[in-house]
DNA sequence: ATATAATTTTAGATTGGCCTAAAAATTATT
DNA sequence: AATAATTTTTAGGCCAATCTAAAATTATAT
């Protein structure tokens, strides 16, 4: 059994590694957790003693097969809860990740396979994020930051970055959320900022917001 | 802001303090949380230190105006989670005491005020026990064991003890619910064992099982 | 290639929650 | 009232998770 801290840290040690195929450093990984390196370096020996991760000495970590089904089960019930709260509760999705993070901690198999039956074993969160199903398996899309779009492209939202509740106040103002049409209509170099289309609507954004919006690749 | 831990021992004595106007015991208390007297003496050090209780050295505690609502309130999560996970999620009644004494802990007042409106504004729980409001009120009704019931008393059953999963199975087998019409037929006076009425079931009972059924009193 | 900078690990300390063993205080028994 | 039994507290230590400061290693720049 893992502890909530230990919880946390393999979790975010699988985010980090997410998509890029590089080790997880020890200090992004303490600028994730918001401890100090020599923190994260005592937690990595305990990590990679129960064999859910690989640690290499100055090099990293990479998450184990048995550390990815680990992590993805509390994703999983993070994505159940944030949907739960939104579909059930009438939270706004800009007020569901904080409370999550602490539900996603609850220890019960049965609880989580009767709460995901309760909503419908739905496949995505509230910020489009695909929840695992209770082997561990999620499908991924292929997506990308809407910051790296070139100006004439044409696809859907698929999900937004989900952990700035100002930026989900912001997101949900101009409309873009999971499955709406978004178009490229121009894009300034200097500063990366684009005009897009999002359904009807023109809206301008700087790549600090443009970033976290993922859509089809 | 108190700790789990802290939480656990403050609603440990407040239970203990239940009906008793005694100050409740440091070796009570350590066998109620399942630990050491020495481990409980340094507890109640730390929740004397923030005036959740008052303690006389040698002679007990007391919880304060100021700890019995703290605990009240975790009671009322405890107790809309259980009914949260019987109402919308069809647990049994045996099934929900152990995974409430994990979402209790729960931060977030607008989470619980939510779930509370969406279960409908319960006043009991699965096992008859009363809801405390979001100020941390409670209405108890004078209730009794049916241990200490005589022969031919007639009323209706408030609550059932909730803890022992077992022992509920059972009370739910006879019928023995929050609600139900019970009658007292005959009492053994050697082994305090009764021959009771339960709807119109007839039912004996060992004193270990009429116990933990609390009736009108 | 060497010096400098950055990163990572180790060493040693702290805090919360727990333990055992010993000391102190209270309660019960003669 | 003195002694014995019980209860409670204190003393000292352990483990998990954190920290700071120092040492070790790797990366970068001349
Ligand atoms: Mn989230
Ligand atoms: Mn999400
Ligand atoms: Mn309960
Ligand atoms: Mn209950």
């Amino acid at each position: 059994m893992l502890s909530l801290t230990e919880e946390n840290y393999l979790k975010a040690i699988y985010h980090l590694s997410e998509g890029g195929a590089k080790s997880v450093l020890t200090n992004d990984l303490a600028e994730a957790m918001c401890t100090k390196a020599a923190s994260t370096t005592d937690m990595i020996k305990k990590l990679s003693a129960k064999a859910l991760i690989s640690y290499e000495k100055y090099y990293g970590v990479n998450v184990s097969a048995k550390g990815k089904q680990a992590a993805l089960l509390i994703i999983r019930k993070h994505r159940l809860w944030e949907t739960f709260l939104v579909q059930k509760l009438n939270f706004t999705w800009d007020e569901v990740h904080e409370v999550a993070e602490q539900l996603e901690h609850i220890h019960s198999v049965h609880l989580i396979d009767k709460l995901e039956e309760f909503l419908g074993f739905p496949t995505v969160d509230p910020h489009g994020d695909a929840i695992p199903d209770r082997k561990g398996n999620i499908k991924l899309l292929p997506q990308v930051g809407a910051d790296q779009l070139k100006v004439g492209y044409q696809g859907t939202i698929i999900a937004v970055k989900d952990s700035d509740s100002n930026l989900l106040k912001y997101l949900d103002k101009i409309g873009a959320k999971p499955g709406k049409k978004l178009k490229v209509l121009a894009r300034e170099e200097y500063d990366e900022s684009m005009e897009i289309m999002i359904d009807d609507n023109k809206v301008f954004l700087s790549k600090d917001v443009s970033k976290n919006i993922l859509v089809t690749a």
